[in-house]
DNA sequence: AGCTTTCGTAACCAGGGAAGTTGCGAGGGA
DNA sequence: TCCCTCGCAACTTCCCTGGTTACGAAAGCT
């Protein structure tokens, strides 16, 4: 299996949504997932608390979105699905006293605290708006070579 | 358990390595990283392979240094260990032919591949000559202060 | 030669996290 | 009332790094 897809998988959620009428249902999403419908409750629950998404109980219930595409960043999603850690690599705490391993984790943590502050200011400055522009893009081009591809 | 500290685990390694006259055994390596014998020669395998560290075996046999630390940067070091990856995030594979999935992935891949080039970058510009002497700036300061810290 | 040291390596176990699965409860519409 | 749908806890599965055990090979010492 993969590493955490659990912003990516979000991401991909919530343009579907943008593109579809009335609520998706978890059966539904899970279905775009390739999952099932307990992984995408999970998933979604921190979409919910911060606002971008609603959910509703019982006949014609399920996830609609709360917010514009345009209002929300994918640093947004980051942030909702829980800042999971960004990085593999890490420092090695076996020695905290040893000033040759101090030494060592401050360059290796310095180097991963601006690669990550990079990475989140990309996040930040590119909204799902964006990333849906680009669909259109894909699909246009895509529709000018073949017949129509699924979405 | 921690996360990959197999590159910092290394860098510090070497630097006690140019520090300490005649071989290390795995042994005695194993105790610098609270480890044992076996992970310490898993570990530097790739890093003899690649020709910064050389093993001896038997009596008064062990690990030494094969490189000037000038000449090593902490980019030698993380392919020496296999360039392991780097990121927990990730792409979601789901269904590969969707054309939603694949702008999603080419804004996340491309902001991690931004973010990792610029980790590799400052890895490649950091020698553990640079290492070695802000280790011994940390060791001045702490003599200055108190009786002398274990290295 | 025989013993000891030390590395080399395979094989297996342990722990942690994401994802997948099962089961049951709660709430809302038909 | 019945069914649909979310909420959530608990358990399982899978992968990865790291730890452990076991055995073999090479090199020095006596």
């Amino acid at each position: 299996m993969r590493r955490d897809a659990r912003l990516s998988r979000m991401l991909h959620v919530l343009i579907h949504m943008d593109r579809h009428d009335g609520p998706a249902t978890s059966e539904v999403i899970a279905r775009m997932l390739a999952t099932n419908p307990v992984v995408v409750r999970r998933t979604m629950a921190g979409l919910r608390d911060q606002g971008f998404v609603r959910s509703e109980k019982g006949h014609g219930g399920g996830w609609t979105l709360a917010r514009d595409l345009r209002e929300i960043t994918l640093l947004d999603v980051y942030r909702a699905v829980g800042r999971p850690p960004v990085f593999v690599l890490g420092p090695a705490i076996d020695h905290p006293g040893c000033l040759v391993e101090q030494a060592v984790n401050a360059a290796v943590d310095g180097a991963l605290a601006e690669a990550e502050a990079l990475l989140l200011a990309r996040f930040g400055a590119v909204t799902l708006a964006d990333l849906a522009r680009d669909f259109d893009r894909r699909f246009a081009e895509a529709k000018g070579r073949r017949p129509p591809a699924a979405g």
